[in-house]
RNA sequence: UGGGGAAUAGUGUAACGGUAGCACAAGUGACUCUGGAUCACUUUGUCGGGGUUCGAAUCCCUGUUCCCCAGCCA
């Protein structure tokens, strides 16, 4: 795991933390939590703030990190959210050990935190409608009215809430408050809804409860009960510390955790907001939660990312509270970085044009030894055979090559990788179309292996399959989700839409890969010379049909020449 | 015209009164059997205006801009 502390400072955090334990503040512990809502997929922001939290947690001598379900709602959460969330923390790398644990655990405890609350006389039943609690709360410059409920008597209340508990009134009838401030400039305050009445059955608690708590109630006692030490949420959260704190210091209970805020993650031309990114899943603009597209962790395990290429993209990103906007180009630079370390090469042709070798021997084959990966000797060679009949890339042969374009050309030579220098002599069309059916090449058999006796040099190598070995494979090309670095940068909220990139997947039919590549597991990571990295989808490759999904591509010289001749 | 936060190269993030640094991106060159990788070099920055100080990104005053809050969501 890469937790150092690289160069410079570590970040505002950290540095409380490592304050706390200098002074003994918690008895020198370090308890987090990493506190999920199970109503979606994990996305790549939360990767952020598990890496902060389990990370902390695993810097400090005897730190723990809690994965806690905060699951106070259960109108929007499932049970499919709560597994997917474990394994995708798990797949990232963390542990939380014995320390899983649900805010619906603590509901008795809840409940009575409550009545204590009533009995201190700092909560009551009100029983106004949400739209006439709206009104009484004023706004944000003018202060709120006091409900007519909030001078009931506290016996009153607790035969009230006992009467909410158990299940005498109908949803939205009455709701338990805070009594704190209705004209306190922080609308928080204004005596917050604590309990409300939800006739739904909870995925864990069945039907036992029809009161549930409100995260503000929740999350604060959740941390206590479980003695949490630094309580890091996003900054959305820093209105809601006073009463994070209200709440502790009027129970009075032992263990006060510190909410400290930091600013979520934004990504370039994705989106970071599980509703909207539910929105895309039901809408079918996307092909599910683990769509590769998606910014989920799910959607970036089945797209070929690595557990260490997001925790170091986490661990450069920093931590900090101002808002930000991170260069998606940073995560795949991420990738690309870890990907080149330990993918095997492969060959594949994306789009394959035929290349006859008229002066190779019809019928024979050889086999050539292919280098698996020049960064690391260990990963050894292989051998891939070679025929007559070949394909190459389209884009790898210019019948009249532009300036800059080194590759395969009418009359030129080039290598092909681990072969031969081979050497353009015709090109046969299509007689109606004009359309480019096969090239004929010689080659020289001096060069085998890819290098001249005589020295000479050639401009380019290219990657190649021999026609009748190579295999053939679907290959899905993905793009940005969205056509705009920021999509959510419009007024109206719906907008985001209208910057789907309509080009975010180009499925490639009829690929040829080596033959290597026949049993490929799902999952497994490659790089295509030259094309970038590719790993066998883990959903749609079966017996039949194999398919690659590009994690990213190469870097691509050729392609910012091209963009910047404008051609 | 309430309250709470935040402003450092294009992007993200350090520097905690003492040389504004790192990564990505961009650019140049070297090398190369991947136009990949690698290596070297380069461009670009302290929100504005005052002040304190020998010295300010840092402290003070002031202005500006941006983000969050009026769910019985989290």
């Amino acid at each position: 795991m890469t937790t150092t502390d690289s160069a410079s400072g570590v970040d505002f955090i950290r540095e409380i933390v490592a304050e706390d334990i200098k002074t003994n503040k918690h008895g020198g512990k370090v308890v987090t939590r990493f506190p999920p809502e199970p109503n979606g997929y994990l996305h790549i922001g939360h990767a952020k703030s598990i890496c902060l939290n389990f990370g902390i947690a695993l810097e400090n001598k005897g730190g723990v990190c809690h994965l806690r379900f905060d699951d106070t709602n259960p109108c929007k959460e499932e049970v499919e959210y709560i597994e997917a969330i474990k394994r995708d923390v798990q797949w990232l790398g963390f542990d939380w050990g014995k320390h899983l644990y649900y805010t619906s655990d603590y509901f008795e405890k809840l409940y009575e935190y409550a009545v204590q609350l009533i009995r201190l006389g700092k909560a009551y039943v009100c029983s106004l409608s949400a739209d006439e609690i709206r009104g009484y709360r004023g706004t944000l410059t003018q202060p709120g009215k006091e409900s007519p409920y909030r001078t009931r008597s506290i016996e009153e209340n607790i035969e009230l809430f006992k009467r909410m508990r158990a299940g005498e009134f109908a949803d939205g009838t009455h709701v338990l408050r805070a009594k704190i401030d209705m004209a306190s400039p922080n609308l928080n305050m204004r005596d917050p809804a604590i309990y409300r009445i939800r006739r739904t059955k909870h995925h864990r608690t069945g039907d036992t409860w029809c009161i549930y708590p409100m995260y503000d109630f929740a999350h604060c006692l959740s941390d206590s009960i479980e003695g949490i030490t630094h309580s890091i949420c996003t900054t959305e959260f820093e209105n809601h510390r006073p009463l994070y704190d209200w709440i502790l210091d009027t129970l009075g209970v032992e263990c006060h955790p510190q909410q400290i805020e930091f600013a979520r993650l934004n990504l370039s031309f994705t989106i970071m907001s599980k509703r909207k990114l539910l929105e895309l899943v039901e809408e079918k603009k996307v092909n599910g939660w683990d769509d590769p597209r998606m910014p989920t962790i799910s959607g970036m395990r089945r797209r070929g990312y690595t557990p260490e290429a997001i925790r170091n993209f986490c661990e450069r990103i920093g931590v900090a509270k101002r808002e930000s906007m991170v260069d998606i180009a940073l995560l795949e630079h991420f990738v690309r970085e870890d990907l080149n370390k330990r993918t095997l090469r492969v060959m594949a042709v994306l789009h394959p044009i035929k290349v006859v070798i008229d002066n190779y021997p019809e019928g024979e084959v050889e086999e050539l030894e292919c280098v698996n990966n020049p960064e690391d000797a260990n990963m050894g060679t292989r051998k891939v055979p070679f025929s007559r009949v070949l394909y190459i890339e389209q884009d790898d042969f210019r019948e009249e090559p532009p300036k800059k374009f080194f590759r395969l050309a009418p009359g030129r030579e080039v290598r092909l990788r681990y072969a031969y220098f081979i050497t353009c002599v015709n090109v046969i069309k299509d007689e109606v179309t004009g359309e480019i059916k096969e090239l004929h090449c010689t080659y020289d058999p001096e060069t085998r292996g890819g290098s001249a006796p005589d020295g000479r040099k050639v401009k380019s190598t290219i990657h190649w399959v021999s026609a009748e070995h190579s295999i053939e494979a679907e290959v899905r090309l993905y793009d940005h989700l969205f056509t705009k670095a920021d999509p959510c940068d419009e007024k109206d909220e719906t907008d985001f839409k209208k910057f789907l990139n309509p080009n975010s997947l180009e499925i490639v039919t009829s690929s040829r890969v080596e033959p290597c590549l026949a049993h490929a597991a799902p999952g497994s990571r490659y790089q295509f010379e030259r094309l970038g990295y590719f790993c066998v989808d883990t959903r749609d490759t079966g017996n039949k049909k194999l398919v690659f999904n590009r994690t990213a591509s190469l870097r691509d010289t050729w392609a910012k020449v091209q963009k910047a001749e404008g051609t």
